[in-house]
RNA sequence: GCGGACGUGGCGGAAUGGUAGACGCAAGGGACUUAAAAUCCCUUGGGAGUAAUCCCGUCCGGGUUCGAGUCCCGGCGUCCGCACCA
C-alpha cells in the first residue's frame, strides 16, 4: 500500500528529507578540517563505479558507513567520510560503441545523476572532497606515482600471454572468454604473447603474507583468501642431469621445483609445460611434438576447459639421471597441466603421493612405488591403485631414507643435494615459491588512465617527464572500428623523444582500472593538493581507514593491490605506512525473489501481485492476471529483473524508512532479503517514533533535573539508558540489526509508560520521559538522521541532532537492587528466586533450598551440591 | 579435490557454556469506525490439561559438563571461495 503523507499527523518525509538536507548542507556540518584536533576517524565506503543509478546494494553499503560515521562524530571524533568514483572502465567505451555517445559524457552525466540520488539518501559526506578518476587532476598523479614506481625497480615490462579477441582487436579477461570465444564478438579466442606493463607485487609477497596476521579487525575469511592467493609454498629447486645424447641441443640439465623432495625415490617421469624452453627446443626437431604443443596453447585457460580438460603428455624421449643413482634414468613428457609461470615450469613425477601424477602414471603406464606408508600399515602390503596417499607417515623403498618420517626425509634430502655442487652451484636449493603473479596493468583500452611513457627507436623506453604531466586523454577519438582507439588517432601518438627529440611514440596503452582504486582512499586526505598525489602530513594523519565497508568480491583483487600500492607509495614517498585499512566489513548482498512469465520471461517484482501464504502463494502478473511463476531468490541483477529501485522506494516512504529496512533483521555480513512487507514495516515505525515523540513533546516537564525519581520515573530512565548502552555497544561492532532490536524495544517501553501516565504525570516522570525522549532519538540518528532532526526540533531544541554529542550513560540505572535468577533442578528450570544484588552463596542457596517448586522437584532427595553462578542461575543438583 | 562458513518457530533472526526463540515480519482474535485505511489491545514452537502445571523441542548420532543451540568426535545437508601451483 502506497503511504499517503498527506494527512497533517503524518510524519512527511518528502518535505522534511529535502529540508533537512538543505539545512545540514548549508551549514556545512559534514565538512572535515585537516587540522581538527580531534581523535581521527577515517570511514569509508568501496567507492562507486558510476553506471548511471545506484542500487540497493549502494544504499546497504553507504547506510552503514553512515551510520559508523554519524555515531563516531557523536563520540567526538573529527570524522572523514568522502565520496568519489571509480570513473575509468569499459562500459563507457561499450556505451560510446552501442549509443554513440562520448565515454567522457556518459561517464559525467552518470554521476551527476547519481550524486543526486545519493543525495537523497541523507549521507553524511563532504562533497567538497569528490573526486573522479578520470579527472586529469586524479590520474595526473597516478602517473607521476607510476614513474616514481619505475624508477625504484617496481615497474617492468616483460611478456605475458593473453587472451586476443581477433575481431575487436582487444585483450579479453578470462572471464571474458565464453567457450573459448570472445564475449562480444563471438570470435575464436587466440592465445597471444604482448609485451605488457607490470607492477611488480610478487617483491611483496612475504610481507603481504606475513602482515595479514597483524590485520585483526579483519574478517578471518578475507584473510585466509588473501593468503590462499598469495599461495607460499616451501620446497626444494633441484637440478636433474640429463642424459646430452637424449636432448635436443646436448642440453645437460633440467632444474625443477618440488615440495615433495621425501618422494624422489619414488619418481616415475618428468614432466615440462609446453612452454618451457626444452620442450620449445626439442619442438623444433619433432613435429609431433610441436603438433602437441599447438594443441596444448588452444586449450582454453577457462573454468571449465581446466576442469574438464584431460590429463596429456607427449615423451620427448629425452632422459633425466636420478640425483641419488646415476643408472636410474627417468622419461622427460611434455604434459598439458604444467604451468610455465610457476616454479621452473618442470616437475618430476611421483605417482604414489600425488593425485594429477597417479593419473598420469597410470594413462603412460609407468606405475607407481609407495615410498610414504600409513601408521599402522605393512609396508609389504602397501599398495597404491587410484587414490595417492597424501598424508603423514614413515619413509618405505627409499634406501637411506627408510624409516624417517616425512619432515626429516625432506631435510635429509636437502642436506645432501645441497651440499653437491655442479658447475660451482649446489645441486639443490631450498626455495619459497608464491602462486601470486605480477601484475598486468596494461590494457589496450581508451577510457582509462595513460601510461606516461613514450617509445623512442633510439632510446628506447623513456619516461614522459614530469614537468609533461599530466598526460591527458584526447577528445576526439572514434569508435567506429575495432581496437583502441588511441592506437589509431591520428596525431596523439606522434611525439618527439624527451631525450633525443627524434620521432618517437606515445604508449597507448591505458591502466588496468584497478590502479585507479589502488590509492583513491589516500587522495582523499588532500583532494586538492595540485603538486603531489598526497600530503605526507595529512595522509600520516588520515591513513589507515579505520573502517572500510564494502562487498566480499573484492575480497582478494581490490584489497591486495591496495595493500601492495601504499607499501609501493611507502617506498616512493607518499604514504608512511603499509596498510591502508585498519578495519574492514565485508556486507552481504542484497537479494530477491525472481519472478518468471510464462512466456519464459523475468518479470520486475513491481509488476506482480503476491496471494496467499507458505506453499499456497501464487504470483500473477498485476495487469493482466497471468500466472507467473515465482523463482528463486538472487542478487538483485538487472538480468533477472529483480531489482527494486532506490529512487522509487525513497520517493514513495523517504530515505529513512528504505536505511532503517537495510538495517534491520538480516545481520550485516549476510545476505538481506528484500521485501515489500519489511520496507513498510520500516515504514510503520518511522510514523510511529512520530508519534511517539508528539506524546513525549506535549509532556509538561520540569526545566531541571529532579533530585528524586519515583518507580514510573525509574522504569523509563532505566529503559532508556539499557537501550542506550545496547546501541554504543552494536554499533561500534556494526551490529545494526541488534541496534535496530534496542530501538524497538527502547520505543515500546516508552509507549507502555507513556500509555500508563496519567493526564497530568508527575515532574519527576514528566521530567524521565524527556529525557528518554532526548535520549531515542539521539539513539536512532545515525539510522535515521532526517526524522531524528524532525523530532529534535519537535522536541523543543534549537540545536541540529546531527552535531549534537552522543548520549551520557548513568550506569547507576543499569544495576538493580534486586536480582531474580532460574532456578534449575538438575539441570531442568524449576523456579526462581528473587535475591538481593549483593546476597551471598551462602543466603541464596538457603532461599532457593526453601522454595516449595525446588522442594517438589528434589521429591524428597537431599541436594548432593548447589552451584550458584553469581548474577546467572543456581543449579540444584539432588 | 582443497579451504571456509552455516544449519534455531510459518519467515528474517536473538541468545560472554547458564531461563532457547529478544526484536521484526506474517497469521488469528478483539477494540475504534456507518465502512475502510490507519491506530491500539490480546494470542502465536509442538503436545497434554478447565487450570496450576507437566512433557517434548535448536539437522542426525555419540561425548565432555552440575548445566550444551554454543565445546569435542562422527555423519547428513546448504552456501561461499579457490583450484591442473608441483
Amino acid at each position: 500500500m502506497p503511504p499517503d503523507s498527506s494527512k497533517n499527523e503524518r510524519y512527511n518525509p518528502r518535505a522534511a528529507e529535502a529540508r533537512w538536507q538543505k539545512t545540514w548542507d548549508e551549514r556545512g556540518i559534514y565538512a572535515t578540517k585537516n587540522d581538527d584536533p580531534r581523535p581521527k576517524y577515517y570511514v569509508l565506503e568501496m567507492f562507486p563505479y558510476p553506471s548511471g543509478r545506484i542500487h540497493m546494494g549502494h544504499v546497504r553499503n553507504y547506510t552503514m558507513g553512515d551510520v559508523v560515521a554519524r555515531f563516531k562524530r557523536a563520540m567526538g571524533n573529527a570524522v572523514l567520510h568522502p565520496m568519489g568514483w571509480d570513473a575509468f572502465g569499459m562500459p563507457a567505451e561499450n556505451a560510446a560503441i552501442d549509443r554513440k555517445v562520448h565515454p567522457k559524457t556518459w561517464t559525467y552525466a552518470n554521476i551527476a545523476a547519481m550524486k543526486k540520488q545519493l543525495q537523497s539518501m541523507g549521507l553524511s559526506l563532504d562533497w567538497a572532497r569528490e573526486i573522479a578518476t578520470c579527472d586529469p587532476a586524479y590520474y595526473k598523479h597516478q602517473q607521476k606515482m607510476f614513474l616514481d614506481f619505475l624508477k625504484v625497480g617496481l615497474v617492468e615490462r616483460k611478456q605475458s600471454k593473453v587472451n586476443w579477441d581477433p575481431v575487436d582487436h582487444t585483450v579479453l579477461a578470462n572471464e571474458q572468454v565464453i567457450d573459448g570465444r570472445g564475449w562480444r564478438s563471438g570470435a575464436e579466442v587466440e592465445q597471444r604473447e604482448l609485451t605488457q606493463w607490470f607492477f611488480k607485487i610478487s617483491d611483496y609477497s612475504e610481507d603481504l603474507l606475513n602482515a595479514l596476521d597483524r590485520l585483526d579487525r579483519w574478517p578471518e575469511k578475507v584473510r585466509l583468501m588473501q593468503k590462499n592467493w598469495i599461495g607460499r609454498s616451501e620446497g626444494l629447486a633441484l637440478r636433474f642431469m640429463l642424459d646430452p645424447d637424449s636432448t635436443p641441443n646436448k642440453e645437460s640439465e633440467l632444474e625443477i621445483f618440488t615440495t615433495r623432495p621425501d618422494t624422489l625415490f619414488g619418481a616415475k617421469f618428468m614432466a615440462l609445460s609446453p612452454d618451457h624452453p626444452l620442450a620449445q627446443a626439442a619442438a623444433l626437431k619433432n613435429p609431433k611434438l610441436a603438433e602437441f604443443i599447438e594443441a596444448c596453447k588452444k586449450m582454453g585457460t577457462s573454468q571449465a576447459e581446466i576442469d574438464t580438460a584431460e590429463k596429456m603428455g607427449f615423451d620427448t624421449g629425452i632422459k633425466a639421471i636420478h640425483p641419488f643413482d646415476p643408472n636410474w634414468k627417468l622419461p622427460v613428457y611434455v604434459a598439458n597441466f604444467i604451468l610455465m609461470d610457476y616454479g621452473t615450469g618442470a616437475i618430476f613425477g611421483c605417482p604414489a603421493h600425488d593425485q594429477r601424477d597417479l593419473e598420469f602414471a597410470n594413462k603412460y603406464g609407468h606405475g607407481n612405488t609407495p615410498v610414504v606408508c600409513p601408521p599402522g600399515q605393512d609396508p609389504k602390503t602397501f599398495v597404491i591403485t587410484t587414490t595417492p596417499f597424501l598424508d603423514d607417515g614413515r619413509m618405505i623403498n627409499s634406501r637411506f631414507l627408510d624409516g624417517m618420517t616425512i619432515e626429516d626425509a625432506k631435510a635429509d634430502v636437502a642436506k645432501r643435494l645441497e651440499k653437491e655442487t655442479r658447475g660451482n652451484r649446489p645441486v639443490a636449493q631450498r626455495q619459497v615459491n608464491y602462486r601470486l603473479r605480477d601484475w598486468g596493468i596494461s590494457r589496450q583500452r581508451y577510457w582509462g588512465c595513460p601510461i606516461p611513457v613514450i617509445h623512442c627507436e633510439k632510446c628506447g623506453v623513456v619516461p614522459v617527464p614530469e614537468k609533461n604531466l599530466p598526460v591527458t586523454l584526447p577528445d576526439d577519438v572514434t569508435f567506429d572500428k575495432p581496437g583502441n582507439p588511441l592506437d589509431r588517432h591520428p596525431t596523439w601518438k606522434n611525439v618527439k623523444c624527451p631525450q633525443c627529440a627524434g620521432p618517437a611514440r606515445r604508449e597507448t596503452d591505458t591502466m588496468d582500472t584497478f590502479v585507479d582504486s589502488s590509492w583513491y582512499f589516500a587522495r582523499f586526505t588532500d583532494p586538492w593538493l595540485k603538486t603531489a598525489p598526497t600530503d605526507l602530513k595529512c595522509v600520516n594523519e588520515w591513513l589507515p581507514v579505520d573502517q572500510y565497508i564494502g562487498g566480499i568480491e573484492h575480497a582478494i583483487l581490490h584489497l591486495l593491490y591496495s595493500r601492495f600500492f601504499t607499501r609501493a607509495m611507502h617506498k616512493t614517498g607518499h604514504t608512511g605506512m603499509d596498510e591502508p585499512f585498519a578495519g574492514l566489513f565485508t556486507q552481504g548482498m542484497v537479494v530477491h525473489e525472481t519472478y518468471r512469465s510464462k512466456s519464459g520471461d523475468w518479470v520486475e517484482p513491481a509488476n506482480v501481485k503476491i496471494d496467499g501464504l507458505g506453499d499456497a502463494r501464487r504470483a500473477t502478473l498485476a495487469a493482466t492476471g497471468e500466472a507467473v511463476e515465482i523463482g528463486s531468490i538472487e542478487k538483485m541483477s538487472k538480468s533477472k529483473k529483480n531489482t527494486v529501485d532506490p529512487d522509487d522506494i525513497i520517493a514513495a516512504y523517504g530515505a529513512d524508512t528504505a536505511r532503517w529496512f537495510m538495517l534491520s533483521d538480516s545481520p550485516p555480513e549476510r545476505d538481506v532479503i528484500w521485501t515489500e512487507e519489511g520496507v513498510q514495516g520500516a515504514w510503520r515505525f518511522v510514523q510511529r517514533l512520530w508519534r511517539l515523540i508528539g506524546e513525549i513533546a506535549a509532556v509538561k516537564a520540569p526545566a531541571t533535573r529532579r533530585a528524586e525519581f519515583g518507580p514510573q520515573a525509574l522504569t523509563v530512565r532505566k529503559a532508556a539508558h539499557r537501550a542506550l548502552a545496547n546501541v554504543s555497544e552494536d554499533i561500534a561492532r556494526l551490529r545494526f540489526n541488534r541496534c535496530v532490536a534496542h530501538i524497538y524495544e527502547c520505543a515500546n517501553a516508552l509507549s507502555d509508560a507513556i500509555g500508563e501516565a496519567e493526564s497530568a504525570p508527575s515532574p519527576d516522570f514528566a521530567w524521565a520521559l524527556r529525557e528518554a525522549g532526548d535520549i531515542l532519538v539521539r539513539l536512532f540518528h545515525p539510522m535515521m538522521p532526517h526524522l531524528a532532526e524532525e523530532c529534535w526540533a519537535a522536541l523543543g531544541h534549537q540545536t541540529l541532532v546531527a552535531t549534537e554529542a552522543w548520549p551520557q550513560i548513568e550506569p547507576d540505572l543499569l544495576v538493580e537492587n534486586t536480582i531474580t535468577l532460574p532456578v534449575q533442578v538438575n539441570g531442568k528450570k524449576r523456579a526462581d528466586v528473587t535475591v538481593a544484588r549483593d546476597a551471598g552463596k551462602a543466603d541464596i542457596e538457603a532461599a532457593v533450598l526453601a522454595l516449595d517448586a525446588v522442594i517438589k522437584a528434589l521429591d524428597g532427595k537431599s541436594p548432593k551440591k548447589v552451584i550458584v553462578v553469581p548474577q546467572r542461575i543456581v543449579n540444584v543438583v539432588a
